[in-house]
DNA sequence: TGGGCATTCTTGGGATAGCATGGGACGGCA
DNA sequence: TGCCGTCCCATGCTATCCCAAGAATGCCCA
């Protein structure tokens, strides 16, 4: 599967085109559709999500769990599966921004790609820079450590498949 | 079998006749009757789904299941099965929405398609949009995010193939 | 260490093919 | 014989493909 990572700023043209970063692309050619990504907007955010064909495996395959409710079920279905546009690249490494899809995030002139290791966000730069803003607002706030993060999701690790079930 | 994804909205002509959408044509022509769809009202919505061949043969035989209650298996055939109607598409790729369906989803004018992985729903656009606002809704009040249901999925599969049991 | 060269990436525009949509004609059924 | 459904053909639009060039980066050599 794809890792995603760092930020990138491309131009949006007249068609509504944009490059994927090459670092994106380089991810993806490893995949099993290098050429082809899945676009769809966030649920938590004006912004749009990315992913390559084996995270959409993935999620295809969780929503068979029988763990989750008929209402979640319900819910991943119309807002990923019925919002996801599958995107093929052209020979230059480019995807076009599904009309839809660039009105939601607001997208117009220029795209901001964030890495997010198995998915990507496609922001406007504007709209990114004030979510970033208002994030670290609250690491400050909350005094979070990314030290602190890795030590309670390691301990809770260990209690899942050492003592506890 | 066909996987549907995206939302396509197209028009209704006076004769009753929609195209199917490009995409979910390419889908259906994997399938084993790739010019015949069926098409029956929606249990849950004022709507109508849709599905192919193979999808349909599926459900039929997971109706021999004995896992399903007598009510269960009732209810499937009568309300899925005994409204279930076959549409065949034209050299187009349009079909003719039976007129007892369009009514039932209030259909019109326009018709939104809607891919749910296996089947696809075919919804009055307004209708849709209203539904959609409704669900949106409850996203945001339950806090749900994509990659929670991913690790929930995934955890309760961990725990019934490893470590329960 | 600095400059020049080559490659890759990003961005732009034009041409072509496919799709959605509309109307008309033919054939079958009532 | 009239009506309805199906098939066929035509067209405007949109998206896709193809070709081209500027810019930035990294590499190599002097």
């Amino acid at each position: 599967m794809a890792v995603f990572l760092s930020t990138y700023v491309n131009k949006v043209d007249r068609k509504g085109r944009v490059s994927i970063p090459a670092q994106f692309r380089q991810s993806l050619a490893k995949t099993s559709a290098p050429s082809t990504v899945y676009l769809w907007p966030s649920l938590n955010h004006q912004a749009l999500e990315g992913a390559d064909q084996d995270y959409l495996d993935v999620l295809s395959e969780s929503l068979e769990s029988p763990d989750l409710d008929a209402d979640e079920r319900d819910m991943i279905e119309t807002f990923i599966f019925g919002k996801l546009i599958p995107v093929s690249s052209d020979a230059e490494g480019r995807i076009v921004l599904p009309k839809e899809l660039a009105e939601f995030a607001g997208i117009t002139e220029e795209a901001a790609f964030i890495g997010r290791r198995k998915t990507f966000q496609i922001w406007e730069p504007d709209a990114l820079k004030a979510h970033e803003a208002a994030l670290r607002e609250q690491v400050v706030r909350k005094d979070i450590s990314l030290s602190q993060i890795v030590a309670k999701a390691s301990r809770g690790a260990a209690s899942r498949s050492g003592e506890g079930a």
